[in-house]
DNA sequence: CTTGACTCTCCCCCAACCGGAGACTGCATC
DNA sequence: GATGCAGTCTCCGGTTGGGGGAGAGTCAAG
C-alpha cells in the first residue's frame, strides 16, 4: 500500500502544476500523504488523484479556493449550493458582456459623435404625483422598478385615478452597484386631491427648469448622456438642483432596445 | 472652459473608485487634464467622463487594462478583433462551465463510488493496423481526432481494406492545456500487406497484456479512470509498458454523451 | 482662523500562483 | 563509492487591479 509518489510525477498525472500542489499544501487543501521529516520531500497517495482532480477542475472554473476547500469538505448542501450560485454567476457575466459590447464597440470608435445629444432646457409646471419611493442598489434595479411601477399602477387604477402623463423616476441618490441609493417612482396625476394606500405619495412636485436630453438605445448605455448634461450645465455656469428625472417615453416591453428612448432631466438653479 | 473637477467628484460621476482613477492615472491610461505642480491635486475635465466610462465598462467585463489601452488608443481593426476575440473566450467559458458542473457535483458527492471502475486485466493479440499520427494540445484534441479518423477513413476505403474492428487511439504523450503530445489514431485492418498514402502508417502492434476498464460518460470526466487505472497497477505490482490505448465502443454522434463508453487500456510489462 | 472634508504619497495587503536562486536529495550509472 | 543529473526543497520577488490605512498637506466654508 505504499502507493508513494513525489511531487513531480504526482503533477504529472494530475496536470496540477508543481507550484500549484505546494500552495495547496500550504493552505492544507490537499496534503500530501508523507512528508519525509529530514528532506521535507512531500509524498503523494495515488489516492489523492480524485481530490487534487476535484480542485484542478473547479479552478479551471474560478472558483476561488475558499470555496474549493468550503466544496470538497462541506456536506451535499453546501455544494449544492455553491456550484449553483457560482453558475448562475458565470451565467449573468455572459449576458452582461453581451449587452455591453456593442456599447463598448460604439464607445471606442467615436460613434456616440453620430449621436450627440442635443442639450435644451425645459420649463416644467408644477405637477401634481402619485410616486412609491424605493432603496436598491444597480443589480436589483430592474426588479425593484418593475415591483414599484406595479404598486403603483394598481392603487391609482383602483383609486380611479387617471394617469395624466409619462412615468418618471427621480434618482435622489446615485445608485452603484453596491451602495444602495433612493429611487421615487412617479405617475403623473390630475390633481393632488386623492387617498391612496400608505405606501403611496401624492404630492405636488415644484415646476422647475431643467436641462433635458433625450437618450435613444438600450438602459445601460445611458451614462454618456449623464455625462453630457453635465457637462452642459458646466460650461452655461449654472448648478444642479435636485434629483434628476428619468422619463421613459416608450414602453421598453414593446420595442427592441435600440429604439427605447429615455428622457432625462436635470433641475437646475434660477439663471 | 474650466470644467475642472477633483478626482473625488470625477470618481462619482464615473462610478470609478478614486484609488482605481490614481491607479490608471499611474499606467497612463487615463491623465488628469490638470495637476497642481505644488499640492499635487489630480483635476479631470468633465469631458474625459466618457474615456473613464469605456474603461469601467471593459474592466467590468474583465478586459486586463492592456487591453483596454490597446482598444481605447488602437485602431478600428484591433479594437474589433480584440472584442471579438474576449466574447469567443467568455463564450468558450461558459460552455465549459455547463459541461463541467455536473462533473464536479458527482466528483465531489462522491458519487464516483456508485460508478467503481472495475478492473481487468486483458490480452490483446498482436494487431495489424493503420494509422495516423498528430499532434496536438488538449485544446484542439477534438479536432485533430475527428480530422484523423477522417483522414483514414478516406484512406482505407479508397484502398477498399476493410476495418475489422473498433477505432482506437494511443496517447505516447501527456497531452495537456498547453503541452503539445503526439496521438496516433488507428483502425484494426486484416492484415498488414497494404500500401496506404503517404500520411498513413501501416503496421502490427505487438502482442500484449493490458489493464483495462470501461469509462462511461462524458469524455471529459475519464481522468478519474486512469487515477484508478493507474493505482491499480500500482497495487497489483506491476509496471506501465508503452502508449495507454483508448477504444471508442460507441459512436458519439449518435447518443447522449451520458452514455458514452470508452475502455481504456494500459499496457503492463510481463508480471 | 478654524474646522472638517478632501487629497496627497507611501507602504503593505489580497488571490493564486509563476519564475528563479541556491542548496539539498535520490537514483542511476560508471 | 564517487559522480552526475534530474528532482526537490525553501525563500524571495513579481504579477494584476486595485483596497486599506497612516500621516501629512490642502481646500473651502463658516
Amino acid at each position: 500500500m505504499d502507493d508513494l509518489v513525489p511531487i513531480g510525477r504526482f503533477a504529472a498525472s494530475t496536470r496540477l502544476s508543481v507550484k500549484a500542489l505546494r500552495h495547496y499544501h500550504d493552505l492544507g487543501l490537499l496534503v500530501p500523504a508523507v512528508v519525509d521529516e529530514s528532506s521535507g520531500y512531500r509524498y503523494y497517495r495515488l489516492g489523492q488523484a480524485n481530490r487534487a482532480e476535484a480542485i484542478r477542475t473547479l479552478r479551471s472554473l474560478d472558483v476561488p479556493l475558499t470555496d474549493v476547500a468550503a466544496v470538497l469538505d462541506g456536506d451535499e448542501q453546501q455544494v449544492t449550493d455553491l456550484l449553483r450560485h457560482h453558475q448562475s454567476r458565470l451565467a449573468n457575466e455572459l449576458a452582461r458582456h453581451e449587452r455591453m459590447l456593442g456599447y463598448v464597440r460604439r464607445l471606442v470608435s467615436g460613434e456616440e459623435h453620430l449621436m450627440p445629444y442635443t442639450i435644451d432646457t425645459a420649463a416644467l409646471p408644477a405637477q401634481p404625483v402619485a410616486s412609491v419611493r424605493r432603496r436598491t442598489d444597480l443589480e436589483h434595479v430592474g426588479e425593484v422598478i418593475a415591483e414599484a411601477f406595479g404598486t403603483l399602477h394598481g392603487a391609482v387604477t383602483t383609486a380611479s385615478v387617471p394617469i395624466v402623463g409619462a412615468p418618471f423616476i427621480l434618482y435622489h441618490e446615485l445608485i452603484d452597484a453596491d451602495t444602495e441609493g433612493t429611487i421615487q417612482v412617479c405617475v403623473p396625476i390630475p390633481a393632488p386631491d386623492v387617498d391612496l394606500s400608505d405606501d403611496v405619495e401624492v404630492d405636488t412636485l415644484p415646476a422647475a427648469t431643467t436641462a433635458r436630453t433625450i437618450h435613444r438605445g438600450p438602459y445601460d448605455e445611458i451614462s454618456p448622456a449623464y455625462h453630457a448634461l453635465y457637462a452642459w450645465v458646466q460650461e452655461q455656469g449654472r448648478q444642479p438642483a435636485g434629483a434628476p428625472r428619468e422619463t421613459y417615453l416608450n414602453d421598453p416591453t414593446e420595442l427592441t432596445v435600440d429604439e427605447q428612448l429615455t428622457q432625462v432631466d436635470i433641475p437646475l438653479t434660477a439663471a
